[in-house]
DNA sequence: TGGTCGTGTTAGCGCGCTCTAATGGAACCC
DNA sequence: GGGTTCCATTAGAGCGCGCTAACACGACCA
């Protein structure tokens, strides 16, 4: 059925150790035998067993990533970079979706050790940290979009994001900012908490909805209901995400409010969402490429040296300025 | 380094066949065994290795899906139902992403075969035919999103997606309604001659503006803006898919025309992106889940059944109607 | 001419597992 | 009690490959 090294090595009238070096690329092989070797190969199809050479070698040159769920764009943009930057390397990614489950994310980590992938990528995972911690005594493991103590992170600043968001409003004048919170996702905490510093500093009163945004849409309709419908409603919103802040998009052109004229919004994450031009939403960028580039990067220096001690890194995020944020108008 | 079922085999007193047995859950062993063995797999952190598995088994109970992108949040859902119909089916999925590039695509097909799956699902594929086909001869292949002869198909039926679309507008009572051509994306010559078609056969004037929406926001807005600034413009515009018909609302909203008022707009693939309340764009819906659903069942039958006659299944896309179709005001 | 070196090639072990065939008992029957 | 059946358990071969150590052979030097 399935084409061997021995079955190359027949065809090309050399023996199966030659063939094993040709397919590495080894140096040492003169060229007219490296020659007849490829030719065979390409005669009889044949293609390289991965499973048998990871037995022998007991390395795949691959990594594993794990992601929450592939439908979140930032989330496919880290995937992208992430995957070109293994490439350049030399690796391979093996990509599993945890689905925001803590159960289904274990099986798909318990799937890539199967594998034995050479390293693993946590992307905001769920897992608690304990958990992580014990993985990372097993086989290299780079969490991303969270910290979690003795293992190498790469994440991004949510506490800056969150305040070059604020200060961009009390910069173009509003004095009455709401916040609509993330719930329990990824830096949703962190995001909040730096809400309501940055307002204090300024002396400003803080308002966040009871009703969570939860990072959905249906959450921020929910969350901008509740602030534009009371009395003494905001001037302007600070989204947790940019999903949220669609929703308070949605409502406020229900009920007639022009942005920016009457409302600002601010989202974070800069997804292809905020991007268009139908949208157009000022929001806090996550360099999702530089998240996968160096997840890869930090993670295979782990892979070329265990020993090291674990690294955190931090990326600066940058607010990108569009045209649902301008001065509140007289109200 | 690694524990293999050696090691479990000497902590639980059992030989190592038995350990074997015990993990692919074999009916035939005593319940006191199987507990000592599960036990001392468990003290171990005993992990079985899937390469070896697959070495001695020559399966890997793994099919290959190949995509060419997964921001399309099309994808994604093809992606997600794939691997829940797989899971359920006992099959695992590994993905490799195709980046709209014939070479790029070769060479994730070629991972996948070194992987040895026992299947391979081709999305939206820009492979040549023949080459399709030769692969085929290899492993069990299914195309999805095209249609290939001699090889196991599952697709949308672009045609009459177009079709519905183009009559809800011409039932609205619209007389001018142009087309936003998808350029040479998957299924746009198809639904653009659908609607040439349907107009046609109740005597109306097709419209496609010579800027191609080549299936992108940019495209979508180019070609709105050639049709919306010309005299005569039409009342009603029907894009190949959501993403160029947001571009037609960016440039309806810049001209201050209302939706669905002033003109109304139809997208195509019905992604979460017109289902947004801030968009609520009438669209066709791509079954994406079908899709995977479906791929996934017909591919585990060929694999069960290498000897049946290639079949072609075609799904039927439904209209669903939102908010940015009304019937054209007496302008 | 004999020895040393270097280069290209090969023999063969073992990676961790599955699976067939064989083994050892317990249970049962006459 | 000897034979038969049946079942849980085990021995052992082999999956396709990487890699170490050994090998052949010509070039080179003394």
């Amino acid at each position: 059925m399935s084409v061997t090294q021995e079955d190359v090595a027949a065809r090309a009238g050399v023996s199966r150790a030659l063939v094993s070096l040709v397919m590495r690329e080894s140096p040492r092989v003169s060229a007219s035998k490296r020659e007849a070797v490829l030719r065979a190969a390409g005669e009889l199809g044949y293609t390289p067993n991965a499973h048998a050479a990871q037995l022998a070698s007991r390395r795949t040159m691959t990594l594993g990533l794990v992601v929450m769920e592939m439908q979140n764009p930032l989330m496919s943009r880290v995937i992208q970079a992430a995957e070109d930057r293994a490439e350049e390397a030399g690796y391979g990614v093996s990509l599993a979706v945890g689905d925001m489950d803590p159960a289904v994310e274990r099986r798909a980590v318990n799937r890539l050790l199967g594998r034995r992938v050479d390293g693993l990528i946590l992307a905001a995972s769920r897992l608690p940290s304990d958990e992580i911690r014990d993985l990372a005594a097993q086989v290299p493991v780079l969490v991303a979009g969270r910290r979690v103590n003795g293992v190498d992170t790469v994440a991004v600043d949510d506490r800056s994001g969150a305040r070059l968001a604020v200060e961009h409003l009390i910069n173009l004048g509003h004095k009455r900012i709401a916040h609509i919170d993330g719930g329990d996702g990824p830096g949703a905490q962190i995001r909040q908490r730096a809400y309501r510093q940055t307002l204090e500093a300024h002396g400003l009163p803080a308002q966040v909805p009871s009703t969570t945004g939860g990072y959905t849409e249906r959450g921020g309709i929910a969350a901008a209901q509740e602030l534009l419908e009371g009395a003494d409603s905001p001037t302007a919103i600070f989204a947790a995400n940019d999903l949220s802040a669609l929703g308070a998009l949605a409502v406020a052109k229900d009920m007639g409010l022009r942005v920016p004229a009457d409302l600002s919004v601010v989202g974070f994450d800069n997804t292809p969402l905020s991007q268009l031009q139908y949208v157009n939403l000022t929001s806090v960028n996550q360099p999702g490429p530089d998240i996968g580039i160096l997840a890869v990067a930090t993670l295979v220096g782990r892979i070329d040296d265990p020993e090291q001690a674990p690294r955190t890194r931090l990326l600066t995020p940058e607010l990108r300025v569009r045209r649902t944020t301008a001065a509140p108008s007289g109200r």
